[in-house]
DNA sequence: ACAATCTTCGCAAGCAAATTGCGCCGAAGT
DNA sequence: ACTTCGGCGCAATTTGCTTGCGAAGATTGT
Protein backbone atom coordinates (compact mmCIF):
# COMPACT_ATOMS: atom_id res chain seq x y z
CA UNK A 1 0.00 0.00 0.00
CA UNK A 2 1.08 3.49 -0.93
CA UNK A 3 1.03 6.40 1.93
CA UNK A 4 0.78 9.94 1.05
CA UNK A 5 2.05 12.45 3.09
CA UNK A 6 -1.45 13.01 4.87
CA UNK A 7 -1.69 8.98 5.63
CA UNK A 8 1.79 9.28 7.53
CA UNK A 9 0.40 12.12 9.62
CA UNK A 10 -2.60 10.29 10.33
CA UNK A 11 -0.19 7.21 11.57
CA UNK A 12 1.61 9.80 13.71
CA UNK A 13 -1.11 11.02 15.39
CA UNK A 14 -2.53 8.12 15.72
CA UNK A 15 0.50 6.30 17.09
CA UNK A 16 0.55 9.24 19.54
CA UNK A 17 -2.99 9.04 20.46
CA UNK A 18 -5.47 6.91 19.37
CA UNK A 19 -8.39 7.88 20.72
CA UNK A 20 -8.03 11.16 19.64
CA UNK A 21 -11.46 12.43 17.74
CA UNK A 22 -11.87 12.35 14.09
CA UNK A 23 -12.90 15.96 13.97
CA UNK A 24 -9.03 16.94 15.67
CA UNK A 25 -7.66 14.44 13.76
CA UNK A 26 -9.04 15.92 10.79
CA UNK A 27 -7.84 19.20 11.86
CA UNK A 28 -4.44 18.07 12.63
CA UNK A 29 -3.54 16.52 9.26
CA UNK A 30 -5.28 19.67 7.05
CA UNK A 31 -8.63 17.59 5.96
CA UNK A 32 -12.31 17.65 6.58
CA UNK A 33 -13.66 14.86 9.24
CA UNK A 34 -14.83 12.97 6.12
CA UNK A 35 -12.07 12.51 3.87
CA UNK A 36 -10.27 12.04 7.24
CA UNK A 37 -12.18 8.56 8.95
CA UNK A 38 -12.28 7.38 5.08
CA UNK A 39 -8.61 7.18 5.54
CA UNK A 40 -8.36 6.07 8.33
CA UNK A 41 -11.06 3.34 7.35
CA UNK A 42 -8.79 2.42 5.12
CA UNK A 43 -5.67 1.99 6.63
CA UNK A 44 -7.37 -0.32 9.04
CA UNK A 45 -8.68 -2.40 6.11
CA UNK A 46 -5.28 -2.36 4.59
CA UNK A 47 -3.83 -3.47 7.62
CA UNK A 48 -1.56 -0.67 8.16
CA UNK A 49 -3.43 0.30 11.33
CA UNK A 50 -2.95 -3.29 13.18
CA UNK A 51 -4.95 -2.50 16.42
CA UNK A 52 -5.71 0.37 18.96
CA UNK A 53 -4.58 -0.84 22.59
CA UNK A 54 -5.08 1.13 25.81
CA UNK A 55 -1.34 1.39 27.45
CA UNK A 56 -1.04 0.56 31.04
CA UNK A 57 1.23 2.22 33.71
CA UNK A 58 2.87 -1.19 34.86
CA UNK A 59 4.15 0.22 38.05
CA UNK A 60 0.79 1.02 38.85
CA UNK A 61 -0.58 -2.64 38.61
CA UNK A 62 2.51 -4.06 40.01
CA UNK A 63 4.15 -4.81 37.02
CA UNK A 64 6.87 -2.02 37.38
CA UNK A 65 9.84 -4.21 35.93
CA UNK A 66 10.91 -5.80 32.72
CA UNK A 67 13.42 -8.33 32.49
CA UNK A 68 15.38 -9.65 29.44
CA UNK A 69 16.16 -13.19 29.04
CA UNK A 70 18.31 -15.14 26.94
CA UNK A 71 17.25 -18.40 26.71
CA UNK A 72 19.66 -21.67 25.37
CA UNK A 73 17.78 -24.88 24.67
CA UNK A 74 19.21 -28.14 25.22
CA UNK A 75 18.25 -29.10 21.10
CA UNK A 76 17.17 -26.98 18.27
CA UNK A 77 14.92 -29.49 16.80
CA UNK A 78 11.42 -28.34 15.76
CA UNK A 79 9.72 -30.42 18.78
CA UNK A 80 11.91 -28.68 21.46
CA UNK A 81 11.45 -25.49 20.00
CA UNK A 82 7.41 -26.11 19.59
CA UNK A 83 6.77 -27.28 23.12
CA UNK A 84 9.22 -23.63 24.05
CA UNK A 85 7.48 -21.79 22.17
CA UNK A 86 3.57 -23.38 23.26
CA UNK A 87 4.82 -22.92 27.28
CA UNK A 88 5.55 -19.39 26.73
CA UNK A 89 2.69 -18.65 25.43
CA UNK A 90 0.91 -20.03 28.25
CA UNK A 91 2.49 -17.26 30.55
CA UNK A 92 0.96 -13.98 30.99
CA UNK A 93 4.04 -12.75 32.21
CA UNK A 94 6.33 -12.64 29.55
CA UNK A 95 5.04 -9.85 26.95
CA UNK A 96 7.20 -10.94 24.16
CA UNK A 97 9.25 -14.08 22.93
CA UNK A 98 11.87 -14.70 20.04
CA UNK A 99 13.42 -17.34 18.78
CA UNK A 100 17.21 -16.18 17.82
CA UNK A 101 19.84 -16.41 15.12
CA UNK A 102 23.09 -16.91 16.05
CA UNK A 103 24.26 -16.89 20.19
CA UNK A 104 21.38 -17.54 22.34
CA UNK A 105 18.21 -20.03 21.37
CA UNK A 106 15.09 -17.67 22.49
CA UNK A 107 14.82 -14.42 24.47
CA UNK A 108 11.99 -13.20 26.25
CA UNK A 109 10.82 -9.94 27.44
CA UNK A 110 9.41 -10.41 31.52
CA UNK A 111 7.65 -8.43 33.16
CA UNK A 112 7.43 -8.37 37.24
CA UNK A 113 6.83 -6.76 40.59
CA UNK A 114 11.00 -6.30 41.20
CA UNK A 115 13.77 -8.46 40.97
CA UNK A 116 12.43 -11.28 43.51
CA UNK A 117 9.24 -11.45 42.18
CA UNK A 118 10.46 -11.98 38.70
CA UNK A 119 13.50 -14.64 40.49
CA UNK A 120 10.52 -16.57 41.64
CA UNK A 121 8.87 -16.41 38.27
CA UNK A 122 12.03 -18.03 36.37
CA UNK A 123 12.60 -20.87 38.60
CA UNK A 124 9.05 -21.89 39.07
CA UNK A 125 8.40 -21.42 35.68
CA UNK A 126 10.81 -20.28 32.79
CA UNK A 127 13.77 -22.89 33.92
CA UNK A 128 11.04 -25.54 34.31
CA UNK A 129 10.12 -25.81 30.45
CA UNK A 130 10.91 -28.85 29.02
CA UNK A 131 14.07 -28.28 26.82
CA UNK A 132 15.43 -25.15 28.82
CA UNK A 133 19.40 -25.84 29.15
CA UNK A 134 20.35 -22.15 30.44
CA UNK A 135 18.76 -18.35 31.32
CA UNK A 136 20.66 -15.51 31.54
CA UNK A 137 18.95 -12.08 32.40
CA UNK A 138 19.73 -8.87 31.77
CA UNK A 139 18.14 -6.19 33.95
CA UNK A 140 17.40 -2.74 32.89
CA UNK A 141 18.38 -0.27 35.99
CA UNK A 142 16.61 2.40 34.28
CA UNK A 143 14.02 3.16 31.01
CA UNK A 144 15.77 5.73 28.48
CA UNK A 145 13.17 5.32 26.02
CA UNK A 146 9.90 3.19 25.58
CA UNK A 147 7.56 4.21 22.33
CA UNK A 148 5.02 1.89 20.24
CA UNK A 149 5.69 4.35 17.37
CA UNK A 150 7.27 2.87 14.48
CA UNK A 151 9.27 5.97 12.19
CA UNK A 152 7.30 6.77 8.76
CA UNK B 1 -5.05 2.64 43.76
CA UNK B 2 -6.94 -0.94 44.63
CA UNK B 3 -8.92 -2.42 41.57
CA UNK B 4 -11.43 -4.42 41.87
CA UNK B 5 -13.10 -7.39 39.38
CA UNK B 6 -14.73 -4.96 37.58
CA UNK B 7 -11.49 -2.74 36.27
CA UNK B 8 -9.85 -5.34 35.68
CA UNK B 9 -11.95 -6.90 33.06
CA UNK B 10 -12.13 -3.44 31.90
CA UNK B 11 -8.32 -3.07 31.85
CA UNK B 12 -8.50 -6.18 29.70
CA UNK B 13 -10.82 -5.43 27.32
CA UNK B 14 -9.56 -1.67 26.76
CA UNK B 15 -5.67 -3.80 26.25
CA UNK B 16 -7.42 -5.99 23.44
CA UNK B 17 -9.05 -2.94 21.73
CA UNK B 18 -8.82 0.79 22.99
CA UNK B 19 -11.54 1.99 20.94
CA UNK B 20 -13.95 -0.57 21.74
CA UNK B 21 -17.46 1.71 22.17
CA UNK B 22 -18.31 2.51 25.45
CA UNK B 23 -21.46 0.47 25.45
CA UNK B 24 -20.01 -2.29 24.02
CA UNK B 25 -17.15 -2.46 27.18
CA UNK B 26 -19.84 -2.06 29.30
CA UNK B 27 -22.11 -4.97 28.33
CA UNK B 28 -18.75 -6.54 28.50
CA UNK B 29 -18.29 -5.94 32.26
CA UNK B 30 -21.67 -6.23 33.42
CA UNK B 31 -22.31 -2.58 34.03
CA UNK B 32 -24.33 -0.22 32.32
CA UNK B 33 -22.81 2.35 30.04
CA UNK B 34 -22.68 5.58 32.82
CA UNK B 35 -20.53 3.98 35.65
CA UNK B 36 -18.41 1.95 33.11
CA UNK B 37 -17.38 5.11 31.67
CA UNK B 38 -17.03 6.68 35.30
CA UNK B 39 -14.67 3.76 36.01
CA UNK B 40 -12.50 4.27 32.67
CA UNK B 41 -11.86 8.06 33.02
CA UNK B 42 -10.88 7.18 36.85
CA UNK B 43 -8.68 4.85 35.86
CA UNK B 44 -7.32 7.22 33.02
CA UNK B 45 -6.93 10.24 36.11
CA UNK B 46 -5.46 7.57 38.04
CA UNK B 47 -2.60 6.91 35.26
CA UNK B 48 -3.15 3.23 35.34
CA UNK B 49 -4.52 3.79 31.92
CA UNK B 50 -1.36 5.92 30.25
CA UNK B 51 -2.43 6.22 26.84
CA UNK B 52 -4.54 5.14 23.90
CA UNK B 53 -2.36 4.23 20.86
CA UNK B 54 -2.43 2.61 17.53
CA UNK B 55 -0.15 -0.40 16.75
CA UNK B 56 1.02 -0.35 13.57
CA UNK B 57 2.03 -3.53 11.04
CA UNK B 58 6.03 -3.36 10.95
CA UNK B 59 5.69 -5.30 7.79
CA UNK B 60 3.32 -2.58 6.23
CA UNK B 61 5.18 0.73 6.60
CA UNK B 62 9.05 -1.16 5.81
CA UNK B 63 10.04 -2.11 9.48
CA UNK B 64 9.37 -5.80 9.72
CA UNK B 65 12.66 -6.42 11.53
CA UNK B 66 13.36 -6.13 15.13
CA UNK B 67 16.85 -6.03 16.50
CA UNK B 68 18.41 -5.97 19.59
CA UNK B 69 21.28 -4.40 20.89
CA UNK B 70 23.75 -4.70 23.97
CA UNK B 71 25.85 -1.60 23.87
CA UNK B 72 28.97 -1.48 25.97
CA UNK B 73 30.31 2.02 26.63
CA UNK B 74 33.84 3.01 26.87
CA UNK B 75 32.91 4.71 30.53
CA UNK B 76 29.78 4.65 33.03
CA UNK B 77 30.34 8.09 34.29
CA UNK B 78 27.10 10.66 34.13
CA UNK B 79 28.41 12.42 31.12
CA UNK B 80 28.64 9.61 29.01
CA UNK B 81 25.23 7.76 29.71
CA UNK B 82 23.77 11.75 29.68
CA UNK B 83 25.39 12.09 26.21
CA UNK B 84 24.46 8.53 24.82
CA UNK B 85 20.65 8.92 26.08
CA UNK B 86 20.77 11.91 24.29
CA UNK B 87 21.70 10.77 21.01
CA UNK B 88 19.84 7.53 21.23
CA UNK B 89 16.77 9.48 21.99
CA UNK B 90 17.58 11.21 18.59
CA UNK B 91 17.20 8.03 16.33
CA UNK B 92 13.11 7.16 15.75
CA UNK B 93 14.44 3.67 14.68
CA UNK B 94 15.24 2.92 18.32
CA UNK B 95 12.16 1.74 19.77
CA UNK B 96 13.54 1.09 23.12
CA UNK B 97 16.30 1.72 25.47
CA UNK B 98 17.74 0.76 28.85
CA UNK B 99 20.34 0.98 31.02
CA UNK B 100 21.86 -2.60 31.95
CA UNK B 101 22.69 -3.72 35.15
CA UNK B 102 25.57 -6.08 34.73
CA UNK B 103 27.35 -7.75 31.66
CA UNK B 104 26.72 -4.77 29.08
CA UNK B 105 25.62 -0.88 30.14
CA UNK B 106 22.76 -0.50 27.39
CA UNK B 107 20.14 -2.16 25.11
CA UNK B 108 18.36 -1.04 22.71
CA UNK B 109 15.65 -2.31 20.58
CA UNK B 110 15.36 -1.15 16.69
CA UNK B 111 13.35 -1.45 13.84
CA UNK B 112 14.11 -1.92 10.04
CA UNK B 113 13.57 -3.12 6.62
CA UNK B 114 16.03 -6.08 7.03
CA UNK B 115 19.04 -6.75 8.35
CA UNK B 116 21.20 -4.79 5.98
CA UNK B 117 19.10 -1.41 6.44
CA UNK B 118 19.74 -2.37 10.15
CA UNK B 119 23.77 -2.96 9.76
CA UNK B 120 23.96 0.49 7.78
CA UNK B 121 22.33 2.24 10.44
CA UNK B 122 24.12 0.47 13.23
CA UNK B 123 27.54 1.96 11.19
CA UNK B 124 25.96 5.09 10.32
CA UNK B 125 24.39 5.67 14.02
CA UNK B 126 24.62 3.26 16.62
CA UNK B 127 28.36 2.93 16.37
CA UNK B 128 28.99 6.56 16.00
CA UNK B 129 27.72 7.90 19.29
CA UNK B 130 30.57 9.48 21.44
CA UNK B 131 31.51 6.64 24.31
CA UNK B 132 29.93 3.84 22.29
CA UNK B 133 33.09 1.06 22.24
CA UNK B 134 31.14 -2.09 21.58
CA UNK B 135 27.95 -3.20 20.00
CA UNK B 136 26.47 -6.41 20.04
CA UNK B 137 23.25 -7.48 17.79
CA UNK B 138 21.07 -10.45 18.61
CA UNK B 139 18.62 -10.69 15.43
CA UNK B 140 15.47 -12.72 16.21
CA UNK B 141 14.52 -14.96 13.45
CA UNK B 142 10.83 -15.79 14.43
CA UNK B 143 8.48 -14.16 16.69
CA UNK B 144 6.47 -16.29 18.91
CA UNK B 145 5.03 -13.87 21.27
CA UNK B 146 4.92 -10.03 21.01
CA UNK B 147 1.70 -8.11 22.87
CA UNK B 148 1.65 -5.16 25.27
CA UNK B 149 -1.06 -6.45 27.36
CA UNK B 150 -0.01 -6.62 30.33
CA UNK B 151 -1.24 -9.75 33.27
CA UNK B 152 -4.04 -8.42 35.73
C1' DA C 1 -29.41 -2.70 66.33
C1' DC C 2 -30.22 1.50 64.21
C1' DA C 3 -29.23 5.62 61.88
C1' DA C 4 -26.32 8.45 59.21
C1' DT C 5 -23.19 8.57 55.53
C1' DC C 6 -20.75 7.27 51.67
C1' DT C 7 -20.36 4.86 47.47
C1' DT C 8 -21.80 3.38 43.21
C1' DC C 9 -25.37 2.04 40.50
C1' DG C 10 -29.18 2.82 36.68
C1' DC C 11 -32.18 5.95 34.20
C1' DA C 12 -33.13 9.64 31.10
C1' DA C 13 -32.29 13.90 28.66
C1' DG C 14 -29.29 16.70 26.14
C1' DC C 15 -25.35 17.05 23.36
C1' DA C 16 -21.36 16.00 20.48
C1' DA C 17 -19.26 13.12 17.33
C1' DA C 18 -19.23 9.47 13.82
C1' DT C 19 -21.13 8.01 9.54
C1' DT C 20 -23.17 8.02 4.93
C1' DG C 21 -24.77 9.78 0.38
C1' DC C 22 -24.07 13.04 -2.97
C1' DG C 23 -22.35 16.70 -5.89
C1' DC C 24 -18.08 19.07 -7.24
C1' DC C 25 -13.42 19.77 -8.64
C1' DG C 26 -8.84 18.63 -10.32
C1' DA C 27 -5.60 15.31 -12.43
C1' DA C 28 -4.58 11.85 -15.74
C1' DG C 29 -5.30 9.59 -19.93
C1' DT C 30 -7.31 9.36 -24.74
C1' DA D 1 -10.73 19.36 -25.50
C1' DC D 2 -13.45 15.63 -23.64
C1' DT D 3 -14.02 11.72 -20.62
C1' DT D 4 -12.96 9.18 -16.61
C1' DC D 5 -11.54 8.45 -12.09
C1' DG D 6 -10.19 9.54 -7.50
C1' DG D 7 -10.67 12.17 -3.66
C1' DC D 8 -12.58 16.24 -1.35
C1' DG D 9 -16.26 18.99 1.20
C1' DC D 10 -21.05 19.62 2.64
C1' DA D 11 -25.12 18.33 5.02
C1' DA D 12 -28.41 15.13 7.11
C1' DT D 13 -28.92 11.16 9.87
C1' DT D 14 -27.72 8.11 13.21
C1' DT D 15 -25.11 6.59 16.84
C1' DG D 16 -22.81 6.90 20.98
C1' DC D 17 -20.99 9.97 24.69
C1' DT D 18 -21.93 12.75 28.72
C1' DT D 19 -24.04 14.56 32.85
C1' DG D 20 -27.41 15.26 36.65
C1' DC D 21 -30.24 13.00 39.73
C1' DG D 22 -32.65 9.68 42.61
C1' DA D 23 -32.33 4.95 44.64
C1' DA D 24 -30.17 0.91 46.60
C1' DG D 25 -26.62 -1.37 49.10
C1' DA D 26 -22.57 -1.26 52.05
C1' DT D 27 -20.02 0.77 55.86
C1' DT D 28 -19.17 3.20 59.96
C1' DG D 29 -20.16 5.11 64.28
C1' DT D 30 -23.28 5.56 68.16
Amino acid sequence: MKLDDIDKRILRALQRDGRMANNDLAREVGLTPSPCLRRVKLLEEAGVIDRYVAMLNPAKIGKGQTFFTRIWLKAQDEDTIEHFAAEVAKLPEVLECYLMLGDCDAMVRVVAANIDAYRRFQSEHLSRIKGVQNVKTDVPSQTIKQTSEMPL
